[in-house]
DNA sequence: AAATATCTACGATATATTTCGTATTTGCAA
DNA sequence: TTGCAAATACGAAATATATCGTAGATATTT
């Protein structure tokens, strides 16, 4: 049973992601920022995103809290498979030699995936 | 101007890419092998490509042979930008970690990103 | 040249997604 | 307790995307 959030739906993921737990209104201000949708149309992806199991909502009082069931490691790994598949063709080197030179990694960053890659190759020996 | 290829466009994409030229043909018959969409389904959106920009064709003769004007670099560059930003908050690192982690790379793939990552830092200092 | 196959053009339908309007409910304040 | 503000529920319209059917044009075969 595949859950593909959507475009949208994705917006209002990341708002739980960053907030943990949120009312319609902290998700709906916070979208209000970049984009220029009403109130109802937040509640309603909100509640259709309940039906589908992407979030789930306390509803004991009045004002429900919402809090992301769909993980952002989840979408993280989804992305992936699906750009590689796509752009990529699958290569995975093509893929991170792109992403560290099109967006400037910083030192750290850099010095972190070369650490992770001496554990790889150890680990492969 | 922002022109952004859909889903569908991005499966045509992705045969033209392979192939340079092919008509409409070609490009339904390699569909056809994962996909269950009629031949004029596959005509119908190259047309709108056409219009949008995403392909340029040569209609001298009665079957047209259809190109890519949308690269594939192209689209690389716009797939990272934008899970970059929806999925990895802005954090390179995390990407290309995640990347290394989930998809197994060879050998030879790491070894090209090792000395990608030197040739990096060397240019740094 | 007639019949047949293959192609393009294009409107129309189907489906998915997003947006909104309105009714109803609930809590709080006057 | 009455009224107002803010919330939910939900159908329906608006928009975006994908799919198809049919007509007409162009080649190919017999």
């Amino acid at each position: 049973m595949e859950i593909k959030p959507t475009e949208s739906e994705l917006e209002i993921l990341q708002v739980l992601w960053k907030m943990g737990e949120a009312t319609v209104r902290d998700v709906h201000e916070e979208l209000a920022k970049t984009k220029g949708a009403g109130y109802t149309t937040t509640l309603k992806l909100m509640q259709i995103m309940d039906e589908k199991g992407l979030v789930e909502r306390d509803t004991t009082s009045k004002t429900h809290i919402y809090k992301a069931l769909f993980s952002q490691e989840k979408a993280q790994s989804n992305a992936l498979d699906k750009i590689l598949s796509t752009v990529f063709e699958g290569s995975t080197s093509d893929l991170v030699i792109q992403a560290l030179g099109h967006h400037r990694a910083s030192k750290d960053e850099i010095d972190a995936i070369k650490n992770y890659l001496d554990q790889f190759e150890k680990n492969k020996k």
